[in-house]
This record gives structure tokens, sequence and C-alpha cells, in this order.
DNA sequence: ATTAGCATTCTAAATGTTTGAGTGCTAAAG
DNA sequence: CTTTAGCACTCAAACATTTAGAATGCTAAT
């Protein structure tokens, strides 16, 4: 591809992504100075090269899924890393007083506000967190809260009922040796351990109804497994013209609603990700981009941040912006 | 209104529901064996009185909000109370095991499911609650996590970073202190006495940094205030004729997404509260209704589901339905 | 009070017409 | 060999026209 083609492509992705409509010769002509015929005779070339479609016989190009790639790789790529013009995003940022998942929370809003897209914060889950503390607290006569609380100071708790002829000694007992005996394992190993540990210690004599105890438990640490996450911005995005489309439209929201977008988003992600159109594999998004971006936790975890738009979205402004919340993320990590 | 003007009435809202197209005076002559000019007679005579409404000149009939709202209060209030044929919700509610928020989840689920509806939880908030324990674990050197636990079981939590020059000691006193003086105070008062009583107890002498945690540990308090929601089934929804027009179906899910629709939802509902159309005050919900039932907790608080759903809903079918699904939900309550 | 009959009204779908933006190709000019 | 002017051609989108059918209101007869 020549220097010119390239040109050619970089414009018509840029005014594309303006306009929202299929951009002629006579256009770019105006823009390169030449004659809208050598604009003609290059886009042949480049449409040839499968970089530029048609949408019907005698309309303008638009950029194939080929060309935004092309575009992505070469031209958004070679930027300089643009830090600055994310003027808002730095003062969020820079208030140090907000706790770290309010101040990403914000980030996200802002994020889809920024760009029209729907924003995803995938959260990274505790699963490899460390407990630091297990407790009891009773409610009322038969009723009790298993409280769980990690390292990180993530809290989850789990409502139990005792059984009528549950001696109250006994069982703060079973809670202080359970406590003693799960301190600083990793979330991950906790059911493997209880199991484990509750044959060879004396609690088994101890307590009659140590099974549903244990049960209760487990579930109050398999909550820490689950992945948290938030999304916003989905009505920002309806408004773009791509989705006049009502049966897409409808296909969109329900894939959100059920939840099908995390198929596309958790997927890999080492970095940053861009997924264009058909390359997604859930066929109501493959008229959209997905663009993922991860960052590392303290302990090992990863979290995601994800934005989802139309494919004619403004990758020069986008994918620098995903790149610098995402580090600025990771820093929130790394500073605690 | 006559006996037979009443039946053509119902018939009309019955026969709309189902076909969700206007109705002729031909489909209902067939129905009640005279002939069609005697039904448009009669449908003249019920236009004047307002309860219907042609889309153009000749077109059928269409219920207008009069219309429904006649046909509710006198068809639908004089239905013998049909507790049964909801098969599937009393399984779920016979199921006795499921912890009780995530039994009134799932029946809210289902719920939007057989309606083709949103639906919607508004949880009753733990405002009136009192506070049962309150505890400070620490997590690392200088971060502790603030944690409150109510007599129902509900647990918030809140990090606080520790000033550098903090004694563990002092500070594990200074909760025992407020511990002590917080037990059984409702959330509600929380705030008051917290600010009163250190003033004129000992606490002041003995921390410094008093200030900062006492703050902390009423936004810790706050988060109770917060009603805990849930909302399901748009996408259900969108997939009615009402929402073939785009524009709607945008402002819809724009209402939805900013939480405007909570505007509606929460406002007075005693028992249940059925408002349609233009009875609603945001203005993209004007071709809907919202039907709202509330139910007591044991302490005093109130809950709400509501459903909203085309004006052109199965009034006879949803309306006991959830008049069965706000006892079910308070006998929940009661029982714990 | 009911109904048959009929002119009237209006939508929705099908069909035709016009306009303009854009293309590809050819042949001349640089 | 590259650029460009010129021209015939294509197609979508907007607009106008036609047609069929469903429903109406009204009148006059039952």
């Amino acid at each position: 591809m020549t220097k010119r083609q390239e040109m050619i492509l970089k414009l018509i992705v840029d005014e594309y992504v303006k306009a929202a409509e299929p951009i002629g010769s006579k256009t770019l002509s105006e823009i390169l100075n030449v004659s809208s015929a050598t604009i003609r005779n290059e886009m042949g070339v480049l449409e040839d090269l499968g970089y530029i479609e048609k949408t019907h016989t005698s309309s303008g190009r638009v950029p194939s899924e080929k060309g935004y790639r092309y575009y992505i790789e070469t031209i958004v790529k070679n930027l300089d890393e643009e830090t600055d013009g994310f003027f808002e995003f730095e003062e969020l940022f820079n208030n140090k007083e907000t706790e770290r998942d309010v101040l990403i929370k914000e980030a996200i809003d802002l994020l889809s506000q920024a760009t029209n897209c729907t924003a995803i914060s995938l959260g990274p889950n505790a699963y490899h967190s460390k407990v630091k503390k297990v407790q009891l607290v009773p409610i009322s006569s038969h009723q009790a809260l298993i409280l769980v609380i990690t390292n990180f100071g993530h809290v989850e708790s789990k409502q139990i009922t005792l059984q009528e002829d549950i001696d109250t000694q006994e069982l703060m007992k079973v809670i202080d040796l359970i406590n003693e005996m799960l301190v600083d394992t990793p979330i991950s190993k906790v059911s493997e351990k209880l199991h484990y540990e509750i044959q060879h210690s004396h609690i088994k004599e101890l307590l009659k109804y140590r099974d549903t105890i244990v049960e209760s438990f487990i579930e109050a640490f398999s909550k820490f497994a689950q992945t948290k996450y938030y999304l916003t911005g989905q009505s920002n995005m309806l408004y773009q013209p791509e989705f006049n489309d009502i049966q897409k439209l409808r296909e969109f929201i329900t894939t959100i609603e059920n939840n099908e977008i995390f198929k596309i988003v958790e997927a890999d992600s080492e970095g940053i990700s861009v997924k264009i159109g058909t390359e997604n594999k859930v066929t109501s998004m493959q008229d959209c981009t997905v663009i993922s971006s991860s960052y590392d936790t303290a302990d090992g975890e990863k979290g995601t941040i994800s934005l989802v738009g139309p494919t004619r979205m403004d990758y020069r402004r986008v994918i620098p912006l995903m790149k610098y919340l995402a580090k600025h993320i990771q820093k929130l990590y790394e500073e605690e």
C-alpha cells in the first residue's frame, strides 16, 4: 500500500467516524487537493485489497473490518502516547480521598459518557485473598450470622438458622477452632482445608450438627469467588445511528440483560485487546467493537475494564484512553 | 352504562389485550350474536362516554385510559380471588430452604417472565432496624474495617485508614464504648446519638482523631438507609408491539438506566396501586402502566414489588398475581 | 330496538417517478 | 506513467399515485 493510499484509508476512517455516512471521492478530493477521479482510482485499489467497502453499487466507501484493523495497528499504535487531554480523568484520580471501588465506578461512568459507549468494569474477584478473620454473630435465639473477612477488607456474610438444641458455648468454641484453622488460608483452599481438618480434629466430637454449619461456611466463602461487575451507559449508545434498526437494538439490550456480554469481555485480554465486529462470537454484537484492557491487582488477580460500542468508534481517542485508565487503576492497587 | 355496554367494553379490552390491534364491530358481533350495526351503535355511546377511542376515522376501537380504569375497578375488582393458577409461584414459596432475599429475587424473575413486563423489587431499607453489634477488625498495620450488624442480620462495612500514631489499645477501647453506646439504637437515631454522647463521654479525651473515626462510622450506617432494589425483564418487554417505535424504546431504556423509574414506583402505594398511562408523571412512561403492591416487614418498614408494562396488559391476570405475591412475601417476613 | 345496506373514510401495501450523489471507464493532458 | 475532465450508468431515498380492504356513520326498513 502506498503512502497516499494509507492516507486515504486513514481519512475514510476518520471522516466516517465523524459523519456515520459513506465517504465519497469528492469529499476526499477537497481535503487532499487532487481530483476526485484520482481518489476514485486509489479507492478502487483499496477496495480490491479489502480495506474498504461500498454499501451499494453507487455509494461512497466505508472501512471494512480489515480496514479498521489496519487503521488500529498502523495508525493508532504509532500515536505518541497521548497521556494528556484526559483532563476529567486526571482530576478523578488525583482525588486521594475517595475509596478505590468508588473511584473505579466513577471512572467507568465518565468513560461511557465521554465515548457514548457502554462501559464495563469486571472487578477482580477475591478468590486468592486470604482469610483474615471468621466470626459468628448471634442475632436472635435461633439465628446467627457468619462473617468472613479477607486481608483486603472484603466482607461476606451468611445467615444461618440454629438448631434448637445447640449449646452456644460449644458453638463459640467451634468457631474459635475454625478461625484458628483458617486464618491466612487463601479463599480458594478453604473448602478443601475445612473438610480435611475437620476429619482430624476434635470438632468432630464437639458438635452434632457440624455438617450444616460447615456447609454454610463454605457457601459464605464461595461468594468471594464471584466476580463483581459494573456496567453503565447502555442508553448513551442506543442513540448512535447504528442502532436505528429496532431489531438490533432489542437484541443488544437482551444480550446485556442476560449477561451474555461477559462472554466476550472476560475472554483473554493480556494488556489491551480490540475485537472488531465478527471477531466477537456473540452474534448480536457483530456490529460492535469490544475493547478490553486489564490490570493486575496486588494479590495476583486480574481486573478488566471494557468498552462496547459501534464498530464505527473513535479509536484514536478511545484506545489511548483505555490504556490510560487501566494503568491508573493498576496504580490504585499498587498504592495500597 | 347498560349491562350490554359494559360487556362490550370488557370484550374490547380482552380482545385488544390479546391481539394488540383495534377491535372492529364485526369481531364483537360474532361473539355476541347481534349484528355489527347494533355493536356500532353501542360503540358510539361508549365512545361518547370516553371509554373507548378510535385510532383514526375508520378504525376499530381501543380502550381509553378511562376505559381501562373502569375495566379494572369494575371487572377485575369483582373477580373471585383467584389464588390458584399460580402454580409456578406456589412451588417457589413452598421451598423453605431458600433464603428470603433470594426467594424474592426469583419471584420477581418469574413475574417478569410470566407477564412479559419489567418487574421491580424495592426491598425495605434497614433504616428502622436496630444496631446489634459494632466492630472493628484490623486488616493491616494502618487499615481497619468497621463492621455494623443489625438485629435482622444485615451487615455493612467501611474501610478506614488509621493514622500512624494511633494506639490500637486505645482504639479498641473506643470501639467498645461506641458499641455499648449504640447497641439497640435504631439506625435512624445513630448519627444523632453518636454526636451527642461523644460530647458527654470520656471518649473525647481518649482519642485525638475521633472525628474522622466517627464520620466513618456514620458513613457505614448511612448505607443501611439505602433501599436495595432489583430490576429484571426489560428485554422481555421490548418485544411488545408498543415498542416498535424506536424513539420510545430508547427513552424507556434511558429512563430505566437513570433510575428514574423509581420516581414512579416508590410513590404512595398503600396496598395495590395501578397507574395507567398519563397517570404516571414521567413522560417516557406514559404509554405504560405501573402496578405496585407493597408489603410490611416485621420491623415496620415497607417493601414494594412493581410491574411496568404497556398499558395494554392482561390486568385480569396480573392484578391478582401482584396481590398474591405481595401477600406471600409479607408472609416470609412474618415467619421470621 | 335492531339490522341491512351503502356511501364514505382512512390505512397500508404496492407501484411508479424523480433526484442526486457517487461510481467506473475512457480518452486527453501533464 | 500519472492525473484529470467528462460522461454514461447505478442505486437509494424521497415523494407521489394507485388500489384494496377494513371499519365507520347514517338512513330507512323490519
